[in-house]
DNA sequence: GTAACACTTCAAGTATACTTGAAGTAAAAT
DNA sequence: ATTTTACTTCAAGTATACTTGAAGTGTTAC
């Protein structure tokens, strides 16, 4: 007869390694998301499948999936096995990170333009020296 | 004598080229993220400026900047001109934009490889071929 | 032994960003 | 002329995602 030996990891080790607060561990357990976390002494004691999909969470939750959605997605996942549903979701969002992925860049762009004409009107200001106009910082690559 | 009709637009037509409800748009009026709108007949009728502000406003609004964030960004800019504070909120939120277009990137990644995996998984209970493993999904480019 | 610490459950409270409802006005459509 | 449409203001309500509070338990520190 064997014995194996599970690591597991306490909600405050957990609560560091992903950066969440121990509410939020324990919410999303309340939500279904995180399910048959065994207790040791009546303390919750996360295996590694716990922190695979705690990274999923924080991976679709990150990229505008709301926790209802989620619940959702890991139902087609776990329970049913729905594939075509899984696959369905999956898609989607995929979809939607793509169009986030542009719409960041194309915001980034920006915000760097509106870095760089604020820094020039500051050392404008500074050294008395013709002030940049916003049209010259629109749409140009720097 | 010379008289300039300035172009306007009403709360309808900035609805529809932003695609945000009317309602927002008087609720950033509210907070005073946009303000000094003229009224035609009692009427919002928005100008360029309005338009261009409210861009910056959905471009930093939909990189993580609260609506509060937005507003003392809004008071350095417009009030004092304090350049010094003005400079020091766009230095860090493009810091923080940096940051989420590189995890956002990472993100995108992790969820192709999902998708390929379950569709993988799919065609493989259609086919009766080999169910495929998560292990060589990780990391690996495609 | 007893105090402090690190959890536990469960219910209620909060922050942010809207959203809805009620009551009114002014111009266009029938 | 009167109904419909498209707004207006202001206050109150809602959704999402947590967060806090109260009361209790079991292990560690002195």
């Amino acid at each position: 007869m064997e014995t194996t030996t599970v690591k597991t990891y306490s909600i405050t080790q957990v609560s560091k390694m992903y950066n969440l607060p121990t509410t939020t561990l324990r919410y999303y357990e309340d939500l279904g998301l995180l399910y048959d976390i065994p207790r040791i002494k009546g303390r919750r004691a996360y295996t590694q499948e716990h922190l695979n999909r705690l990274g999923a969470i924080c991976c679709f939750k990150d990229t505008g999936m709301t926790l209802k959605e989620l619940q959702e997605l890991f139902e087609a996942q776990d329970n049913d096995n729905d594939l075509t549903k899984t696959c369905e979701i999956l898609d989607n969002h995929y979809e939607r990170v793509l169009e986030q992925l542009a719409q960041l860049k194309k915001n980034e762009r920006h915000i760097k333009r509106k870095v760089r004409f604020y820094h020039d009107i500051k050392s404008a200001k500074e050294n008395h020296t013709k002030m940049p106009d916003w049209d010259d910082y629109r749409d140009r690559d720097f």
